[in-house]
DNA sequence: GTCTATAAACGGATAGAC
DNA sequence: GTCTATCCGTTTATAGAC
C-alpha cells in the first residue's frame, strides 16, 4: 500500500517483460520457461513461474497486451499534439521511423506468431491503428508507401546485419523524402527518362 | 539409371522441401522431425529421417541451399534476357513483386533464423544479390525505395491477413509508380545537405 | 512466493529386424 | 530404406516444504 511498494515492479510484470523479449527474439516455440525464470532471477527449472501463470500459452497474449500498452503510452508521451503539425516530409518520415523502431519487436512478433495465434494478430493490428491515429497519419497512398518502405528497410537491415542494399538510413530517408506524386501532365514524358529504366 | 528413375524425386529431396516449408512457416525450433516425416509419407516418429540426414541442424542449411537453387533457376526461366528491356516503371514494379513473392519464404526464413544462423544469412543474402543481377536491377536509390516498399507491403499484408492499410495490390503499385523524384530545382538544396545531417 | 523434487510428455537420435 | 522399439535429455507442469 505504501508508495514504494506501489512503485516496485511485480514479479508477474517482470515475467511478462522477459517473456515478450524472448518471444520476439527467438519465437514462442524456442522460448523455455526456464529461461524466462532465469532472466527475472528465479531459479531456472523450478516451477516458480507457475505461481503467476497457469501455462506458457496463457503467457503469450498477456505479454503482448502489456507491451502494446507500453508502446501506446510511449507514443503518446513522445509525440504529443502532433495532430496540428505542419512539417516537411522528411521530419514526418523520421518520426515514423522512430515509431517503427519503437514497435519493431511487436511487428516481429506479429510476423512470427500472427498466423498461429489470431488473437495476437488482432491485438497488434488494432493497436497499430490506434497509434497511427495518435500520429495523426491520414493514410494517404503516398504516406502508406513511405511507411511500407521504412518497414521493409528496417526489417531487412536488421535481418541482413547491414544497411539494406548498403544504403544508410539518412540516404534512404533522403531518397524517400524527394519522392512525390507526379502531376498528370508530367507523367508520360518523364516516364521514359527516369533512372530506374534500363 | 533409367529415365524414370532419374525423374522420380528422391526421398532426400522430399525431406528437404518439407523441411524448408516448415522452417519458413513456423521456424526451426517449432519444427519437429516427426512432422517432416509425416509430410513426406514416412511414419511419424520412426527415425527414418536419420537414414538421410544425421541431425536436424544439418538439415537447415541444406534445405536453404536447395530452395535457393530452385529460386534462382525459376527467376532465370521466368525473366530471361530482361537486361535489355526498356519498360514503364509499373511493369518493372510488377516484375519485382513477382520476384518478391517467389522468394517470400526465403525472406521469411532470413528474418526468422538469420540472426541465429549466420550461414543462412550469408547464403540468402548473396543469392539475393545474384537474382538482383539477373533482374538487371542497378540499385539506384529510387529503385531500392520501391523494392523496400513492396517488401514491407508483402510481408505485412501476409502477417495481418489483409492488404496493408487496406490498400490492395493494384492501388499500391499504382501509387508507387506515380512517385518520382522531384526536380532538382525544387529540392537540390535540402537533398544535398541531408546526408550529413543527423 | 520461492524452493526442491518429481511426474508426464515430448523431441532428437540410435539399434536392429525386415 | 522403412519400420518397431527404445534411450535419453529437455520441457511443461504439479506437489509439498519453508
Amino acid at each position: 500500500m505504501s508508495t514504494y511498494a506501489a512503485k516496485r515492479v511485480s514479479t508477474r510484470d517482470l515475467l511478462l517483460d522477459a517473456a515478450f523479449d524472448l518471444f520476439a527474439e527467438i519465437g514462442f516455440a524456442g522460448t523455455t520457461i526456464s529461461e524466462i525464470e532465469r532472466r527475472v532471477g528465479l531459479a531456472a527449472g523450478s516451477g516458480s513461474f507457475y505461481r503467476h501463470f497457469s501455462s506458457k500459452e496463457e503467457l503469450l497474449p498477456a505479454a503482448v497486451e502489456r507491451e502494446l500498452s507500453k508502446a501506446i503510452a510511449d507514443v503518446r508521451s513522445a509525440f504529443p499534439d502532433v495532430a496540428q503539425a505542419r512539417e516537411p516530409r522528411e521530419v514526418w518520415l523520421r518520426r515514423m521511423l522512430m515509431w517503427l523502431r519503437r514497435t519493431e519487436r511487436l511487428n516481429r512478433l506479429l510476423l512470427l506468431e500472427g498466423d498461429r495465434v489470431p488473437a495476437i494478430r488482432a491485438a497488434i493490428t488494432s493497436a497499430v491503428q490506434v497509434m497511427s491515429d495518435e500520429l495523426s497519419w491520414d493514410g494517404d497512398p503516398a504516406g502508406i508507401v513511405g511507411v511500407a518502405a521504412l518497414h521493409g528497410y528496417l526489417l531487412f537491415s536488421r535481418a541482413i546485419g547491414a544497411p539494406y542494399y548498403d544504403i544508410d538510413e539518412d540516404e534512404f530517408i533522403a531518397a524517400l523524402a524527394t519522392l512525390a506524386p507526379r502531376r498528370q501532365s508530367e507523367t508520360v514524358q518523364q516516364a521514359s527518362t527516369r533512372s530506374w529504366q534500363r
